[in-house]
DNA sequence: AAATGACAAAAAATGGACTTCTTGTCATTT
DNA sequence: AAATGACAAGAAGTCCATTTTTTGTCATTT
């Protein structure tokens, strides 16, 4: 076995046409690891990963444009990371896609990351509902440095 | 203490304009849980949590009309579930909503769920990368028995 | 086999006009 | 105070025409 997989096997391995790889090579999407000397491609294994990953993308009905995006952003992480792979996830839903690391949720395109809790909003509104507090020493602590007014 | 929160009440601890309270009641988006005697509105416990979601939501530029919708979702969790809020978390990203419910997430809008970890496809291709099976019995068996072919 | 180039069909993005929805403000009523 | 109604500005959504991107197919080259 050789350097990596000839564009005919990462199109078989991948699901995805020729033509794609080859377009998708020129226009900068995923470029194969290595060449041979004649300047054939041969793509690695992290090439095969996102090349099944943006298969599934594409059958999720992600356009392709909004890969290229996301890629880019996947792509930090794969190299990357320490524990690579196995903690990370995609969430695709409509046309948005998460990358998950950990407890983390950062959007694939943008790197905006937003998460909140509900269980934080219900202490919250609890704590509103009880003007009275549980504990009088502390209120009356508060009362006496002037904290609330 | 009486029923509930009062319009003004609400207002103050959502950071809501009675405008905005007035309007979605009438739109049916969050109505007060009860009433009080003379037709007056009184907000409960659920009523705030869902008021502080939306503020939040609107405060991460997610329009009101997605709101409607995402709102419809979440209602589903928010008053059923047993461990109701605690495993409940929201995802904003972009102008999707995601609702978290321990280790899956739900498109808030469509119900959608997909998530996949890039590991599933990383052992994938390094299950492909090898033809040669390391189980060479299983192989023969596979190939006697005509699975492959 | 693989790369390249050319042509065309399909898919997706973009931009603008138009409509609907939200919200503030103010007046009136209950 | 709260509810209701009216007016208007701004925000957001929809629809349609136009442009760009993506992909298949086929021929040619390396």
């Amino acid at each position: 076995m050789q350097s990596g997989f000839t564009r005919q096997q990462a199109s078989t391995l991948s699901g995805l046409s020729c033509r794609q790889l080859d377009y998708w090579r020129k226009t900068g999407l995923v470029s194969p690891q290595h060449q041979t000397a004649g300047g054939h491609s041969r793509y690695g294994f992290v090439d095969l990963v996102v090349l099944r990953a943006a298969k599934r993308l594409l059958d999720a009905d992600i356009s392709l444009q909004r890969i290229r995006k996301c890629l880019q952003s996947l792509m930090r992480f794969l190299p990357a990371s320490e524990h690579p792979l196995a903690e990370l996830s995609l969430v695709v839903t409509g046309d948005v896609v998460l990358v998950f690391h950990g407890e983390r949720a950062f959007d694939a395109l943008t790197g905006q990351e937003w998460v909140f809790p509900i269980a934080e909003l219900a202490a919250e509104v609890e704590k509103l509902q009880q003007p009275q507090p549980r504990q009088g020493e502390l209120f009356v602590a508060e009362k006496k440095l002037g904290v609330r007014a």
